[in-house]
DNA sequence: CGCGAGCTTGACGTTGTTCAACTAGAGTGG
DNA sequence: CCACTCTAGTTGAACAACGTCAAGCTCGCG
């Protein structure tokens, strides 16, 4: 973890048209104030369940994963979230307690925001307001399409959505490098490791992914799609 | 299902404090002039998966499930929604196509309250926004905590975690009407009809619960938090 | 009385987990 | 540079959990 010692100013931040468009200059040099930037390496906790929760965060650059701590071994984890996103939305107005754990996959760059400035700019901007409850209400969705996988879908399906969701959402492309461990690919599907390494091997074996050392390509996608949908 | 002729006044409503809380005079004057009241009976499609949502629904009295149909031939149970509650949420500044099916467990009154009213109300009333974000929020949390239920949990703790919810959750009391059936209860833990009903005869010959005539009794409430904890 | 929907039960098969042993590669210290 | 350790990944065999099939049951209802 690593302060930022020359904070970027946001009105000179590539991102600005991301994160901040749709707060006033004003705004902004609010944002600016309060603004910590905070770099993690790969591995490193960027927030841990129940802790207090005193900011929104925005990664700016990097991938983080969202997990659920529960009292059994295995951590349930609810999304891989990419840069350009924010994490601890649900917090909003809510109670101020941590409900999950963050980590950094890949060296991260965190813009970190106030969180009741972030409160009172939805309180005092519409089109900011209207942008929050849409993304609340987006990531909802995935979720309850998450939870129609886990329930339903056995464990090819559930390994096939799991590679289908780094390869369209987090890496746009059909070969990435595969950040999630074995066990990490197993708390994502709700399965054991040894069954992830398993139905992984049967994907190679049958020549629709290839997964060598950290890499990982999707070679015959349209199959892939169809074991996801078939559950 | 029955459209009310004579409609409440929303000035006069008994529930006006629960779900008007928040607004202007003004406000529940706009409110009233576009609300619709219908009263669905048991078993009656209240709002369908895929078809356009043009209303906001309160629940004025009775109780709703709410569920995913997915390509199998088993649903997902995502949410029972007593009275007081508002249905539709996550469809805030999101598109209009509805995510889910929501249909009465028991006779039904519903208030539904024009959507793109309730949008500018939002944005217009820092009060209700916050108390919107807030719901939002609240709701989410317990999907998060149902989705480790039926990812980390077997079919004893699932249960146990379903009857908890219609005992301390819709009805907040040991003793209630099983309003759901045992396929109902399989769509709500992820399991099949027949290892519901096993688990059930289980905790039943165990003297944990009671459940004759489609009456629910919990006798060990400690019991069934124990069993809900261990998974 | 007979019908049908929902509930129940047992036997059996499948799916997925657990345990244990083994391998490969990365890092460490001498 | 080599032995050593440590971790992540892999594999097979035994086992438990859960679903499926088929049959019978119960109860409300016409």
């Amino acid at each position: 973890m690593n302060n930022i010692k020359s904070k970027i100013n946001c009105f000179e931040c590539p991102k600005k048209n991301t994160c901040l468009k749709y707060l006033t200059d004003t705004e902004i040099e609010d944002i600016q104030k309060s603004l910590v930037q905070i770099k993690f390496k790969k591995g490193e906790i960027i927030s841990k369940q129940s802790s207090f929760i005193t900011h929104i965060m925005y990664i700016r650059e990097g991938i983080a994963k969202v997990y659920k701590e529960t009292n059994s071994q295995n951590n349930l984890i609810l999304d891989i979230t990419p840069h350009d996103n924010l994490i601890g939305l649900t917090s909003l107005f809510n109670d101020n307690i941590a409900q999950f754990t963050v980590t950094a996959l890949q060296d991260t760059f965190i813009c970190a925001f106030d969180k009741k400035l972030i409160e009172s700019l939805v309180l005092d901007n519409k089109h900011f307001s209207k942008k929050i409850i849409n993304l609340l209400n987006s990531e909802s969705r995935l979720f309850f399409d998450k939870m129609v996988s886990l329930t339903q879908k056995q464990m090819n399906g559930r390994v096939a959505d799991a590679l289908i969701c780094l390869s369209e959402r987090i890496f746009n492309s059909l070969c990435f490098d595969m950040i999630l461990s074995r066990k990490d690919l197993a708390e994502y599907t709700g399965m054991s490791t040894m069954s992830v390494v398993r139905t992984i091997q049967k994907l190679k074996k049958e020549g629709i992914i290839n997964d060598e050392k950290g890499k990982t390509e999707i070679l015959k996608m349209d199959v892939l799609k169809q074991i996801s949908k078939n559950g």
